[in-house]
RNA sequence: GUCCCCAUCGUCUAGCCCGGCCCAGGACAUCGCCUUUUCACGGCGACGACGGGGGUUCGAAUCCCCCUGGGGACGCCA
């Protein structure tokens, strides 16, 4: 591989929610990439998606990959040369740039409205044909488009592709993808709100801030060639592609949050090691050596090539996770097990928080572990047999914690009242008596009838553990079911 | 449906690029035995894979082709 220039890598996750496994997993990779080659690694932030947009959730990224130790060298939070690094800050550049393919005639604009777009899909499904757009505005004239835009019609900014040949790339790891020009449509550049696409603000901020090499998942690939013909329409040096293969849910499709925990969250409030889950990420994949699998990160550093890895699409399969975060307990020592102890499992802020929901519940701290140990477990032991509530069919139970799982999934602020809202709204859409309603979430939650308030303890609990739990016990009674 | 990517034990993988050392090695999980006043840890062992078919070759897990299987993309999401 060519590293004349200097080594400048990028991640680039959009703030649409909890930090995923995924993040960490591509970020580990351009992280002992840059660090080999005493590169940079740089974090941007695409917030393009104003409906999908979580204002928490940026902070939540950061504090999430400072808890795995991957750090950057410019960031948001950092600075550098090539700010700002958040894409809403840099609105106005991808405007001009837009404009810039227009006027060279190498994208136009589009006034295709939703509807006309849903219903050319609809019909394109019926005829099995391969879909995208069909380029009904590209032959606009200048009258025709300067008429549209006097109406005020919401418009946007597609990119011109060639509609014959080939497009080719290569990947570092896959050698070269062909993709024929027919199978690449005129994608939207510019949205009508002005924001631009991943594909234009993912291209002119990879050139802008001089990335060399844009290592990110398999499921890129097929835009990829959409990528190249950004760069070749604006004349700019193309950096090296690595697609990294997906991880994998136990089913081998895709990972989601649907059938796998994937906050990171939800590891670290598990007590994942960082060392643990970076040793356990960089397996996936990747392997050190035949026969060693536990390494630090200089080690990785130091072994890492693009030769070895694995394309295959490894299952997410944290049974082995919990097996190398044992071999960084043994070697832990005295001084840092106490320090984990006090500052993740019995944190201050922790027990500050569970402080008001046990104080009038004990009378001696001697109850404490033995009432409240649902504040710190991971999975609970439901009995089956007491949370169906008498008078409420299994069928509708199921269908009652899918909506209850959806509506936890959904909720962006964990906070007391809008979980009570959350619920509420709930409880009144099924019309089930209150009691019928609270127990069971309790139970699947805390695992005791005897909790302290409910919404309150969901609250100190966090949502990637209730999200668990929840999940948990959804797919336990399904299973109990299944087999009466 | 169209295009693209991928394919070794249940799972993560080594070996593949540069064919013979591979009747395929390691790890996790599972099971058994040993150690142990318990449970773990530890030690030893068992189970367990080259998706199928054609080539090429003296020889193929390794190279080529086809099939099959899995996945991804086809959004004014990233």
């Amino acid at each position: 591989m060519d590293h004349k220039r200097e080594v400048r890598v990028r991640i680039a996750p959009s703030p649409t929610g909890d930090p995923h496994v995924g993040l960490a997993y591509i970020t580990l990779f351009n992280y002992v990439f840059a660090k080999k080659y005493q590169g940079k690694l740089i974090l941007r932030i695409e917030d393009t998606d104003r409906q999908r947009f979580s204002p928490s959730s940026q902070t939540k990224i950061i504090e999430a990959l400072n808890w795995l130790g991957l750090d950057w060298d410019e960031g948001p939070d950092k600075g550098g040369p090539y700010g700002p690094y958040v894409q809403s800050a840099r609105f106005d550049i991808y405007k001009k740039y837009a404009d810039q393919l227009v006027a060279d005639g190498k994208a136009y604009p589009c006034f295709c409205t939703p509807e006309r777009l849903e219903k050319m899909r609809a019909a394109q499904k019926d005829q099995h044909e391969h879909g995208g757009y069909d380029r009904h505005c590209r032959g606009l004239s200048p009258e025709e488009v300067a008429k549209e835009k006097a109406k005020g019609s919401l418009f946007v900014i597609r990119m011109m592709t060639p509609t014959q040949g080939m497009v080719s790339f290569r990947d570092e790891i896959r050698g070269q993808i062909d993709i024929a020009a027919t199978q690449i449509d005129d994608q939207v550049l510019l949205k009508s709100d002005g924001f631009p696409t991943y594909h234009l603000a993912n291209v002119v901020d990879d050139h802008l801030m001089a990335i060399t090499h844009v290592i990110r998942a398999e499921e890129w690939i097929s835009s990829t060639p959409k990528h190249v013909l950004l760069y070749e329409a604006f004349g700019w040096e193309k950096p090296q592609f690595i697609h990294m293969p997906i991880l994998r849910n136990a089913d081998r499709s895709k990972i989601s949050k649907r059938k796998n925990p994937v906050s990171l969250n939800y590891y670290r409030r598990k007590g994942v090691l960082p060392q643990a889950m970076l040793n356990f990420l960089g397996l996936m994949g990747w392997s050190f050596s035949a026969t060693c699998e536990t390494f630090s990160l200089t080690e990785m550093i130091e072994k890492f090539t693009w030769n070895d890895i694995h394309l295959g699409g490894p299952v997410f399969d944290v049974t082995k996770l919990g097996r190398i975060n044992f071999h960084y307990l043994q070697k832990m020592g005295e001084d840092a097990f106490v320090k984990h102890m006090r500052n993740e499992v019995f944190s201050d802020s922790y027990l500050k928080k569970i402080h008001p929901l046990v104080i009038d519940r004990m009378d001696l701290f001697e109850d404490f572990v033995d009432r409240f140990s649902f504040f710190f477990n991971g999975a609970l032991k439901l009995d089956l047999a007491e949370l169906l509530p008498k008078g409420i069919n299994p069928v509708d139970f199921i269908s009652f914690i899918e909506k209850l799982c959806l509506r936890v999934d959904m909720l962006e602020l964990w906070k007391k009242d809008a979980i009570e809202t959350e619920l509420k709204a709930l409880l009144t859409e099924l019309g089930w008596k209150a009691k019928d309603f609270y127990m069971p979430i309790r139970l699947m939650t805390t695992g005791r009838k005897d909790s302290p308030p409910l919404v309150e303890t969901l609250e100190a609990l966090g949502k990637e553990i209730v999200r668990f739990r929840l999940f948990d016990a959804l797919s336990q009674v399904k299973t109990d079911l299944a087999i009466s």
